[in-house]
DNA sequence: CATCCGAAAATTGTTAACAATATATTTGAC
DNA sequence: GTCAAATATATTGTTAACAATTTTCGGATG
């Protein structure tokens, strides 16, 4: 039994976990964040650590100050979310555009998992899971679409959704993206774009 | 005679010179890029120059891969690149309409000089330079407006001008530039957005 | 000759110790 | 008691050594 199959999973790992937490407003605004005590907290030294805090920095959640790490990011203001939403819906019809045609059985499967999976959280009701799914589901047509852009995707989104998330309709949630999903099954593109209008504000 | 101010600087300053380095086609794409010889060549440790690697991953010009180190990214593709320019431009828009107003005689002043240096790099006709100096003029806006924003604007912006440069055009540059500024030197926010238009395509 | 296997080299990932900086506390003068 | 300087503590920045992984290369085998 290996205890992690490859290394590289620190980094990745320890800045998802933190990102959850910082959804999830486990920290709050201006709070610094120790490098010293997230090393003992996932059981590695500060190298990892550093490397995932400087990954959130360049997302723009954390904020950087020399010789003082780093602090969590203030939020956006309204006039920068709007833009930010922008650029995400630019980014995101595009990637609709180019993975609903191309896109194969085994993808619809996964994207049909993902759906549910977002649907079983709403139920539960818990934010930050909700939050994931969420953006799980977005992710992967970004992901399966542009690979290139999905880091600044990543950001984009996460940044939104810190703001203020309209996440906690979760009735609202499963019906908009049930229509999206249904929409992509269907190969309608159109609608697909049209319904992903609706949800991204 | 301090050797560095604030420590700090390593980072950047390496991340500077290697985003120079790739902007300026120094690297082949998909070439690996070797922390120890970065390391040797900036005189620091491996550390550093993987801080700095790292950040250029997130940025999108670098790709990583587990074990593996970090490769040149492959360039944007076509439509790729359209949404790249169509988000930068919507951030720079909200960035210029914020920023014009509000703008103090220092700031003139300093958008000047940074007119100027983009002028002399482009009559030296040094694509590296041109490129480095067109990017910190837009940078100046887009950072007093909105610092949230600005990792996001250089990440795309950074490759953005790798995918083709129109900078060969040094006449041009100038031409657009120059407008632009004179547009933001008379609170015309307008003209400014306008020539914003024409230069970024 | 091609190919597979294994050892050696090169490279990345992680860690702990050390250096430099920032923050908190104490001390002392007034 | 208050303020400032000095000291101590805590925290970040850097480094070199070590561990794990990948790549390279030589040789045995068919």
């Amino acid at each position: 039994m290996k205890s992690f199959p490859h290394r590289e999973a620190y980094r990745e790992s320890i800045s998802k976990v933190i990102r959850r937490d910082l959804i999830s407003g486990k920290y709050k605004c201006d709070e610094p964040m120790r490098e010293q005590k997230l090393a003992t907290r996932f059981g590695t030294s500060r190298g990892p650590v550093r490397d995932a805090l400087m990954q959130l920095t360049q997302e723009g959640i954390l904020q950087y100050q020399a010789n003082k790490g780093v602090r969590v990011s203030s939020l956006l203001t309204d006039e920068e979310r709007n833009v930010v939403v922008a650029m995400r819906l630019e980014l995101e019809k595009y990637c609709l555009n180019k993975f609903v045609p191309d896109a194969s059985e085994d993808d619809f499967k996964n994207i049909s998992i993902l759906l549910e999976r977002l649907k079983n959280a709403c139920e539960v009701a818990s934010l930050p899971e909700v939050a994931e799914n969420d953006l799980a589901l977005h992710r992967y047509w970004v992901a399966q679409a542009s690979p290139h852009l999905e880091s600044t995707w990543v950001g984009l989104s996460v940044r939104m959704i810190m703001k203020y998330s309209r996440l906690e309709n979760y009735k609202q949630s499963i019906a908009e993206h049930s229509r999206i999903v249904e929409a992509i099954l269907n190969r309608d593109i159109e609608k697909a774009i049209y319904y992903l209008g609706e949800n991204i504000l």
